[in-house]
DNA sequence: CTTCTTTGGTCAGTCTCTCTGACGGGATCG
DNA sequence: CGATCCCGTCAGAGAGACTGACCAAAGAAG
């Protein structure tokens, strides 16, 4: 029977899924020291670096926040904090060896997860929700 | 740009967007006594009531963080509870009457937002959308 | 019917995360 | 140079989540 659900908690359905699964697996892989709320600032760090106030906009958190919880990932060893060359008043956040190492084994789970949507859905059907989802992403990511 | 974000990443933009507009609106409306924790909670309330236990497990909280929220919200008035009938260790949260009104009010917001997205994707992608996460559904919902 | 186990819910204590407010120091622009 | 804006931190407080211990009712087993 399909039940009236409104569409924000049929997308949020799934997301929590993803969200669980990975943290599962990163646990049992030796990442079990990383929180959800840790891993959702970490998520958004770019290449290059990136600076507290960006993460924390992005994350759509206050930059106190922000702070807090890379001092963590800090002091376990994920991120480490450099001068930015092009502003004094900034530190660049990037990622550390060993956040590198846990970004390589989350990615391996989502793959996997993913890999198990597709077979439910169909690749035809799981392409359309990625296409669409990135299409809605223009009108929902304030950030980008 | 088609960037590599990952589909969980993917679904919780939409949603975080969609949660951020119905408590903003929510709020204008004079249900600014309600946090979004107490929304998650509230939101599974069945209409005939549901068990402390059971909101708990779709939560996917302890019953003793759900018991607290639950508390709140009786004391804001949105819930009341009334023992069960057919177990007596059990007590059945009900919407209450002020509930009732912000259930109605919220919904409107909801079905706003969903005509902006179906504005954006056309219906008939929107369509697709809803259908697809429904069918996703039946392997990321572990409570039905 | 008694005993054991399961289930519904609460109490107590703690920890994590988030916020507001205030602030110091560097950048930017008149 | 002076006014202002932006980056990040410090301090304090509150919300929401967890674990562990517990009680009471229901259900299962003897």
């Amino acid at each position: 029977m399909t039940e009236e659900l409104n569409t924000g908690l049929l997308l949020y359905l799934p997301y929590r899924a993803m969200e669980t699964r990975v943290f599962e697996e990163l646990a049992a892989a030796g990442f079990d020291d990383i929180t959800p709320s840790q891993a959702r600032v970490f998520q958004r760090i770019a290449p290059e670096g990136s600076r507290l106030s960006d993460l924390a906009r992005q994350a759509g958190i206050t930059k106190q926040s922000a702070g807090f919880l890379i001092d963590q990932l800090e002091r376990l060893g994920y991120v480490h904090r450099v001068p930015d060359p092009g502003d004094g008043r900034a530190r660049l956040v990037r990622i550390a060896e060993r956040g590198h190492r846990s970004v390589e084994a989350s990615r391996a789970v989502v793959s996997r997860v993913e890999a198990e949507w597709e077979t439910h859905l169909g690749a035809r059907r799981m392409a359309q929700l990625r296409r669409i989802l990135a299409d809605l992403r223009e009108i929902t990511d304030p950030w980008r």
